[in-house]
RNA sequence: GCCCCUAUAGCUCAAUGGAUAGAGCGCCGGCCUCCGGAGCCGUAGAUCGCAGUUCGAAUCUGCGUAGGGGCACCA
């Protein structure tokens, strides 16, 4: 990358000027060097100078002079140098910004793509909602979030694996599988009373119907124990199933389905509790087991759900009041329940140790709802203590979305069944428009999803920008074929005398500077785990090319200028396609 | 009580501590005999409040205000 290049440049113009004595004796520091917002500035710009300033006890402008001296005097450097109010400021040359269009065209497919990884492994479990109805759009934004992140890490050099996390363990299940024995007792026109806090959505009665078109009525025959075990069983594969084809129609697939279940069958989840017990952070309690990071005892009213003017009468001994971290931190947490049921947390420890040490995955993200954000201290507390190397427990989470109808929020639940469906909604827009729209706002910000709105604003949304400025460069490239123009680009590999044409036009410029962004973007995203950059860059690669096309004919310019220009367009139509591609959306050649 | 997230233009959102805070939608006004007008160009319009740190703050810190989430063997 020319970033990595200029900053190599500049702590090498540091070391000069110290050698000479041009400047003191000094640890040279992080080098940070930017895109100014101003292009009138440069392409980069560092502020190293103002950095130094104190260190070197030296005007800013004096250093930046210095500095720029040295940089000035490097033979065959890309770029030139100037000096503007303590920044220094990097211009490539139009030269070489040519001669990156050929340099994308080489890379082709490939373009963008780093090596930020080297080849380590990583994860990413994303989805992962429980088994007990179809994907809502709450999971929507999980599974475009997380599968984002996951091409993003595979373009940036790393070796990545995809997994959902099935929750099959544990209560809910149990009374899920409750839920679907009623509806199945029901489709058979047998009265069957909903369990307590059943499940009522519309999802698992299809489910619950579909299973009893297809087995008939032999689990009502059997002890009904039994039978809710098998049927809670089949509705949840029923269950994936539908999740399943859901996420192949917004380009989702998964490397693995992980049990939670087989972390207990497996052995490993006692194994698990055993080595902490070794270590003195288990602790019995009223007959159940708890993780406490420092062995602290339970206190009275811990695992119970409490007001808020109960946590604020938490008080010590003494009377003062608890802080949070003894809460969040040194507070236990049940391990299993005394008829050894794991808890979702007792279950996280084994399947933390599974991803990290078992299988290797460094770091292993997670793509969390917010309503998982108490769980984050406690799994890194819970990493720390089974000696799981620092960093390779990741966690992302997400702010909910919020749903509209009709100007009214709705609150969304399983249970109740009111929860907007992904398929409802990818019929309404589309895969392309949903992921887009999930992707275009910082995982921070909560958003409101108002599907009117949505469905108003089809024509309108920014996807189809993009996608119409990849579609406009396909069509040209086919009608200069069909009409003869003379501008065949041909091979990459057999470009004749490369970087011959130098690009003048400032369109043309702009638009090459946009395009070799691409590989920043990347690293980005897969440093800040922060995919909706993504969509901005994107808009910004549109509308420099729709900037350039207005004002830079391919067509009825002389030969060399057309067949340049193609060659650009091209590079514009790759970035596009690979941007959209790591944004798991479609590049169409015609809309 | 405590923890986490958020507050930027009429609306929805951007902006690794950097120079004149950017887009989309909406409003108003322009632009095709010409490679796709789902486009391009232009006008108007904003950092919740008060301190602090810094050469420099939308960004960091503190105190507020407002909204969301959490601190249950729930899921």
């Amino acid at each position: 990358m020319i970033r990595d290049h200029l900053i190599r440049c500049i702590a090498d113009a540091i070391g000069q000027a110290q050698q000479a004595g041009e400047l003191p004796a000094f640890a040279i520091p992080t080098i940070v060097v930017e895109h100014p917002r101003q292009p009138e500035m440069g392409d980069y710009a560092t502020n190293v100078a103002m950095q130094l300033a104190r260190i070197a006890k030296m005007p800013p402008a004096k250093i930046a002079e210095t500095i720029a001296q040295y940089l000035r005097a490097m033979p065959g450097t890309p770029f030139s140098v100037e000096v503007a109010q303590g920044f220094i400021n990097f211009r490539l040359t139009p030269a070489y910004l040519s001669q990156q269009v050929d340099v994308i065209l080489e890379r082709g497919a490939r373009w963008g793509e780093i090596d930020l990884g080297r080849g380590r492994k990583a994860q990413v479990e994303h989805g992962s909602a429980n088994p007990t109805g179809y994907a809502t759009i709450g999971t929507g934004r999980n599974v475009v979030v997380g599968d984002t992140l996951a091409n993003t890490l595979e373009a940036a050099g790393y070796q990545v694996h995809r997994e959902w996390y099935i929750n099959d363990a544990g209560s809910q299940v149990r009374v899920f599988g409750a839920s679907v024995y009623a509806r199945y007792a029901q489709a058979l026109g047998v009265d069957e009373p909903m369990p307590e806090r059943g499940y009522q959505g519309e999802d698992v009665q299809e489910v619950a119907r579909i299973i009893a078109e297809r087995e008939g009525d032999r689990y009502l025959r059997l002890p009904k124990d039994e039978a809710v075990r098998a049927l809670g069983q089949l509705g949840i594969e029923a269950i994936m199933a539908n999740i399943k084809r859901t996420l192949a129609r917004l380009n989702i697939r998964y490397d693995n389905f992980f049990s939670e279940k087989s972390l207990w069958t497996s052995g490993l989840g006692y194994e698990m509790i055993e080595r902490l017990r070794a270590k003195g952070l288990v602790i019995e309690h009223d007959g159940a087991l708890w993780f406490s990071e420092d062995g602290s005892p339970i206190r009275s009213g811990q695992g119970q759900r409490r007001t808020d003017e109960e946590y604020a009468a938490d008080k010590d001994e003494s009377g003062r009041a608890l802080p949070v971290q003894a809460v969040l931190i040194r507070s236990p947490k049940v391990i299993r329940d005394p008829e050894e049921r794991p808890t979702y947390f007792a279950s996280d420890i084994p399947y933390m140790w599974h991803k990290v040490m078992l299988r290797g995955f460094n770091p292993a993200i997670y793509v969390w709802g917010e309503d998982h954000q108490a769980d984050v201290p406690r799994l890194h507390a819970a990493a720390r203590a089974i000696g799981l190397p620092e960093g390779a427990i990741r966690i992302l989470i997400y702010r909910f979305i919020t749903l509209l109808r009709s100007g009214q929020e709705v609150r969304m639940g399983k249970r109740k069944g009111n929860a907007l469906l992904i398929d409802d909604v990818v019929d309404e827009i589309g895969p392309d428009a949903f992921r887009y729209i999930m992707l275009s706002r910082s995982v921070d910000t909560k958003f409101t999803f108002d599907l009117d709105v949505l469905k108003e604003q089809n024509e309108k949304n920014p996807v189809y920008y993009v996608q119409y400025g990849h579609a406009r460069i396909c069509s040209i490239e086919r009608k200069a074929a069909e009409e003869n123009w003379g501008v065949e680009i041909g091979d990459p590999g057999s470009q004749q005398a490369p970087g011959a044409y130098c690009y003048e036009h400032p369109a043309e410029q702009a638009l090459i500077r946009r395009l070799i962004q691409l590989p920043e973007i990347v690293e980005l995203v897969a440093t800040t785990l922060q995919p909706h950059h993504y969509t901005t860059y994107a808009r910004e690669v549109t509308q420099a090319f729709s900037k350039f096309y207005e004002e830079c004919r391919i067509k009825g310019s002389p030969p060399d200028v057309a067949r340049a220009r193609m060659k650009l367009a091209r590079a514009a139509q790759l970035t596009l396609a690979k941007t959209l591609k790591l944004m798991g959306m479609n590049a169409p050649e015609r809309m």
